[in-house]
DNA sequence: ATGAAAGCGCTAACAG
DNA sequence: CTGTTAGCGCTTTCAT
């Protein structure tokens, strides 16, 4: 059951004009007589009307929404990027769908096409980890759809990206370690097919070859779902823990896995970084008061969210087709605590 | 720009047909013959035909899609029960618009506007914390837009509701104090005018009358703004270390709160649980591994969100005015852990 | 079994 | 300055 919408059409019978005499007078023609505006905009007011803008949108085609996908609402980063969407949304008169992927191909697949369905004006996407075929996103891009892509961004996709320096990131914390004087550094990263892990791992590579630390292929663990499923944590952190050469230092690349390994080395007992020290990549508000405190690497994620909204419509009210993209990189910030320190 | 979608019309020329056929066949009515759907619908699936939404709301006057405002997505507790929101309106073929009131009453009002004027089926909302006028909702309520409340609810809307039992979390959590041992227990509270402060204080209350333990009002804090101005926190919480009777033991009534106290705290060098037991609203994931590890009062919020989508769409889909309201109480879980062991 | 036409709410080209 | 008309994409009588 619904409302029964007060339309034009009402205001029109009532005031005994046409409803295109009704329609130019709230929109403040210059056609209209001072006297006509003055009727038709108080008797709007009386009968509170309310244009309906599913007939604008019919209309105009445009919808004035624009969808988001992104793998879980539910994670301090994602809800932060969500975050700074919705207030640049919300500042241009757009509202924000949220679909989530949960790092499922298949549903990102079906979020996209039910998105797109539903007419929002753009989408503003980050990679569910299982994505390696892009043709689903390619197809509705060329098809017009304007697109950003944030954080996990693909190459073979030609649109706006908003990321983070994640070399840099990583590099920097690499480096911390090493000045520490940690010598045997681990990495704890995400799929392998992830841009972020990918960028995120060349720089702790190069972080490490710039100081001539050698680095055996055993130090670099994945965890496809990127932490989702906390019993691959657990696996991952087991095979670390278990080599020969015990790492003395680890680096997670991404919130759910600075968590995950701070639950699993705490649940064995470890002591951090007596044991094992760490710096992840973490957006948690309480990083700071994990014990021990955390070190991270702190994305940026409202001003990403901003950006990638203001990027996205751009190309949504832009006249003419827009060739030029950008890929904008913000800068992280590494927040050094307890978990880093050398004792 | 807006690439040129293929309608029935398109399909009809193609096939020399009326739009009505094509129509009909699409929605396999009975009255086309089997060759003609045929036709049609490989035709269809030729031109990669998508029905268009929004012509269909317009005529069905529905959108398909619900409204959601909180008062911050980037919340744990939000984002959880946004994530149980979207996860029942997805297996429903619901759009999910989310919406953030940044605890302002204006932009509440703002917000509830906007998702009714882009026609939304229904709102789930939790009210801001400067909300006291429920004018706004009672109104969208009365031209029956289906609407449901959870977490920070009113007694005077009557539609559906989904919380926690607030008074029980807090009571048990009172009563942990009282039976480890606590004398002087204060609480950290938000805005008096919401509803899950009243029912979080009275459990509190209550717990302490029990045990014949006396409080004064001093005792009990508020911050308006819930923590989302740290300052507020800051001044609260000196208020109570300040106390000649200095409080051994302190209740957080949200998640925000909590976060607040303990950073509050380890500032000031202060110890917990030894100079300050704390037990808090907690939706955070990394709560255990805090230092010391948080006793929290976690809300089953995901639960909350699908419920929460459940009632609504119960109400959007029903064909007869809804009368009954339900007002659905789930349980909060008492994670007790170190921060309110007495040492 | 199929088509013509009206209508959902709104705008805009075209007439006066 | 105002009204008439057509049309956005789709469904649905009402004819045929």
């Amino acid at each position: 059951m619904k409302f029964e919408a007060v339309t034009i059409k009402d205001i029109a019978k009532a005031l005994g004009l046409s409803t295109s005499t009704v329609s130019r007078a709230l929109r403040d023609s210059h056609e209209i007589s001072a006297e006509t505006k003055q009727l038709v905009l108080e008797c709007a007011e009386k009968l509170n009307y309310r244009p309906n803008p599913i007939a604008l949108s019919l209309k105009e085609k445009r919808s004035r929404s624009i969808g988001v996908v992104v793998c879980e609402i539910a994670n301090t980063f994602f809800s932060q990027v969500i975050n700074g969407i919705e207030s640049i949304a919300y500042d241009r008169g757009y509202n924000v769908i949220v679909s989530q992927s949960r790092e499922s191909y298949e549903r990102e697949v079906i979020d996209l096409q039910f998105l797109a369905s539903r007419s929002v004006d753009g989408v503003i996407i980050s990679l569910s980890t299982e994505t390696t075929d892009l043709t689903h996103i390619k197809a509705l891009h060329a098809r017009g759809m304007p697109i950003v892509l944030f954080d996990r961004i693909h190459d073979d996709i030609d649109t706006h990206k908003v990321i983070v320096d994640n070399y840099r990131g990583a590099y920097d914390a690499t480096e911390h370690f090493i000045k520490q004087g940690f010598k045997r550094i681990a990495a704890l990263a995400g799929s392998e097919f992830l841009s972020i892990t990918a960028e995120r791992l060349a720089g702790y590579h190069d972080a490490l070859k710039a100081h001539n630390i050698s680095y055996s292929k055993e130090y670099v663990q994945h965890c496809f779902y990127g932490g989702m499923v906390f019993s691959e944590v657990e696996e991952a952190m087991n095979k670390l823990l278990t080599l020969k050469q015990k790492p003395d230092a680890v680096i997670t690349t991404s919130d759910k896995l600075t968590t995950g390994c701070v639950k699993t080395l705490k649940r064995r007992g470890l002591d951090i970084p007596k044991d094992m020290a760490l710096i992840g990549f973490s957006n948690s508000d309480i990083a700071e008061l994990v014990d021990p405190p955390l070190t991270v690497i702190r994305q940026p994620a409202e001003e990403m969210g901003r950006a990638a909204t203001e990027l996205l419509l751009q190309l949504v009210e832009s006249k003419r087709p827009v060739k030029d993209f950008e890929k904008r990189v913000l800068t992280p910030e590494l927040l050094i605590r307890g978990s880093a320190i050398k004792s």
